[in-house]
DNA sequence: TATTATAGTGACCATACGGTCACTTGTCAA
DNA sequence: TTGACAAGTGACCGTATGGTCACTATAATA
């Protein structure tokens, strides 16, 4: 995470396409952002769809670093407080990591104007997360602390709902405490129903 | 459901915004579209803006129309196999309407850039489906069909999954069959667990 | 010191787009 | 028949925007 200006442009990039999405970003006030001139840009990018690739590319790269190889998944908790504790902290980092939320933003409005947008919201949102849980319920199943199920039906039927109220609160964020509440009484409930 | 023009520019709308987003849009291709030449969009609506809040208008009227008063809510089924049979009918509705996929698809992507899109999609991937569905749940409950719990989260436990499969399926339309079965096999598991 | 590469500037270009306007056409009522 | 109104057209306008280019400044190097 270099301090380049060709890193700071995709900084600024992040931020403009998630919140005027990518055809209502402009390149004078994106450069202007960051004290340089448009033409600066080209000096890095060799257009705006060029910015827009480095950006994906760099995404995806931090996906990968973040959760790409197996040894990085989470160890499994010991306990259904442990996995309850676990789930909180993961969700406290996802609902307010301001590069996080801009990500989900911007994978949200350009999903259907970009292939790797498309492909990336889906890991993102569904296929990822459920991996990363089926893991742990299959390890917790083994250690008899959940009852014994699929653990890959279990993980989706666990993380698809906490992800679209992730959605609620990137949509609404002023109704966080009402949606945590929410999230915290499904959690404890699917917690309760499983617990061996 | 009149043909009028004023009406089938909304239609076209309804596509364009969708696939191309607002500012996507392009009023001339939109009129050239449907056999029109631009400024004769202007003799039905004010602005491109006028359109697009005419359009939320109508896709309010119809979301109230057809699930507002509390008498529309489907009768609630007689045993779990009628649930599963009534969930797979209102989703093959629901994942194959041309009108109710664009309808998804803008509001996912104009969430942000619009107070009232931001709102609607909300009841509309979130709280509308989860409350008809938290209604049917509490009569099965009452009927001893289901387990007695909590109708509204097992309502969102139901939902939101689905949901969120319906918006895998909108991205990656040709991965239906996988999810179909995907859905399936969520629905038949949870209904397995909540049966009385 | 002279040279060269890198980063940055501002003026400029072409184009696309939302919106306006004067004008035409067709229909219906007085 | 005529007048009025609604619907539609095409030319035109202003502006925003992505992109190019000749030029400058700076700093490292030979």
């Amino acid at each position: 995470m270099e301090n380049t200006t060709k890193e700071k442009i995709l900084d600024a990039a992040l931020v403009s396409f998630a919140e005027n999405g990518y055809k209502g970003t402009n390149l004078r006030d994106l450069a202007a952002g960051m004290g340089l001139s448009k033409s600066a840009l080209y000096k890095h990018y060799e257009s705006k769809e060029d910015i827009w690739n480095a950006l994906l590319d760099r995404m995806e790269a931090y996906y990968v670093a973040r959760f790409g190889s197996p040894e990085k998944t989470p160890p499994a908790p010991k306990s259904c407080d442990e996995l309850y504790a676990m789930t909180m902290r993961m969700l406290d980092f996802t609902m307010h990591d301001k590069r996080v939320i801009l990500t989900r933003r911007l994978l949200l409005t350009e999903q259907f104007r970009d292939e790797r947008a498309r492909h990336f919201a889906t890991l993102h949102f569904l296929c990822g997360t459920k991996e990363i849980y089926a893991k742990i319920f299959a390890e917790m199943m083994d250690n008899g602390i959940l009852k014994k199920d699929d653990p890959d039906l279990l993980a989706f039927a666990y993380t698809a709902p906490i992800t679209s109220l992730i959605h609620y609160c990137d949509r609404e964020p002023e109704k966080e405490p009402e949606i945590m509440q929410q999230i915290e009484a499904f959690v404890t409930h699917f917690i309760g129903t499983y617990r061996a």
